[in-house]
DNA sequence: CGTATAGTTGATTAGTATCAACGCTAGTGG
DNA sequence: CCACTAGCGTTGATACTAATCAACTATACG
């Protein structure tokens, strides 16, 4: 799992195509800009933080940057999804969130990156330093807005997390986990209920704090009510939305 | 618990005091500088925000504001503790974070304060609109990066809750609930060893995601490994700083 | 001094983890 | 094209941690 046990690359995919003009280099930032944190920016904005960007592919299981590592650059996802955990001496892992197209990562503390990031599938990242973009931020007062906005919902969702690991159960877990990801589609346009589930069993049972078993178990149990289908690896059809969003709620 | 229960006060409480020259009105902002979002801000923009700034005393378990209600202020703690937590409908309760001298809560988004606030102790805040706040973001950018900064440090101390949360034994949970108290005390001064533990059992385990009786046998355990020592109620003696750190790490 | 509340301890239960086996799918090489 | 293999996911049996239920003690308060 991660770079470790990964054959080298055949380049440096953090080099593939340098900062440039924005139309060609990052077509996906004019499809993410809503959710992405250059929403909100003119044109002119846009463009001279295309400037500072670098444009990058990755592969499945790649990992981008580990936790405790020097926090030099700042992460938009283009398209692809991303892990991002903290690991205990011991292996044990706590998934701290899934991130899809428009998300970033890397908000930073001096001294580190708090978490390691990890791509699920084949992703392309936007690359920030954070040395540039912080004297772009008194060029561009709303970046700075923006970027403390983006703070606050991360924030937001991570105590609504903890919620979720502190006090619900292993079917609550699994059922807010579907609504979530079900929200999350409808926000970038993607219909509510065939969703995608990009990630691996064992993910899930990380960021719920569940074991594979058990997360196994309570699919197969919200499919025999009928909650749920999951026709294809990798999909889930949510048939009964407010026996979901019941369940998710502890109602 | 919380308002609902208190009798009236004789007063309404956020009306003590309201805002005007600092060092009259607002002596603990002197001593709670370093930490609170008013460092690195110049002695005339400290002043600035004393105009907008108003001063109140509460009683200990006194519900500053709910999940929910419009979220027209950001509160700072002068002095006393303060306890953030959300409720589900049953009554499942996880407290989000324990506050105290320095600290700010309220960070908002539209739309209504997404935790409960409630005085554990006695305690002094000062008070701050959103809307005049942000007027005076124009003002003084510099309070803008400390908001953010404020922010931040916020996010990863609920990712390193998560964790907890998630993957920690109960064990786990109360030595590292005890190193971060230790550590938080360390930092405004205060001696590491002889804490305050000024909440509840009843706190402690819904922030741990625990119940009372495991927090309490727990407890006794680690007294009993000399670990810790409890010689009055409301304060704990960590006797062995290094089997708890060790604990806390999972190592 | 009596009552109410918080905290501790014990007995039992329940929910999830652990251990183990098996099936499915996808990729590999003959 | 098909058997072979590896990894992922599912299911079953059992163990264990922490929750629940219950009783008791200590502390604070009127």
């Amino acid at each position: 799992m991660g770079s470790l046990h990964m054959p080298p690359l055949d380049h440096d995919p953090l080099k593939i195509e340098p900062g440039g003009e924005l139309p060609t280099q990052c077509r996906n930032c004019d499809i993410v800009r809503e959710v992405a944190f250059c929403a909100d920016l003119s044109h002119d904005e846009v463009k001279r933080l295309a400037t500072v960007r670098c444009h990058a592919a990755f592969p499945a299981s790649f990992t981008v940057f580990r936790e405790g590592d020097a926090s030099d650059h700042l992460f938009s996802i283009s398209n692809g999804a991303v892990k991002l955990y903290k690991l205990m001496p011991d292996g044990r892992r706590q998934i701290i969130d899934f991130l899809f197209s428009g998300d970033i990562f890397g908000l930073g503390v001096d001294g580190g990156y708090c978490y390691t990031a990890e791509t699920i599938t084949p992703t392309h990242l936007c690359r920030f330093t954070h040395r540039k973009l912080d004297s772009l931020l008194v060029e561009i007062p709303r970046l700075e807005r923006r970027m403390y906005a983006m703070a606050i919902k991360d924030l937001v969702a991570a105590q609504e997390q903890m919620l979720l690991l502190g006090r619900k159960t292993a079917r609550e877990k699994v059922a807010s986990f579907l609504v979530q990801l079900s929200r999350r589609a409808v926000q970038t346009g993607l219909p509510a209920s065939p969703i995608a589930l990009p990630m691996s069993r064992a993910d899930i049972a990380d960021y719920l704090g569940l074991t594979i078993e058990t997360v196994s178990r309570t699919f197969t149990q919200l499919k025999r009510d009928a909650i749920i289908a999951l026709p294809a690896s990798g999909h889930a059809v949510l048939d009964n939305w407010d026996a979901l969003r019941e369940l998710a709620e502890g109602a």
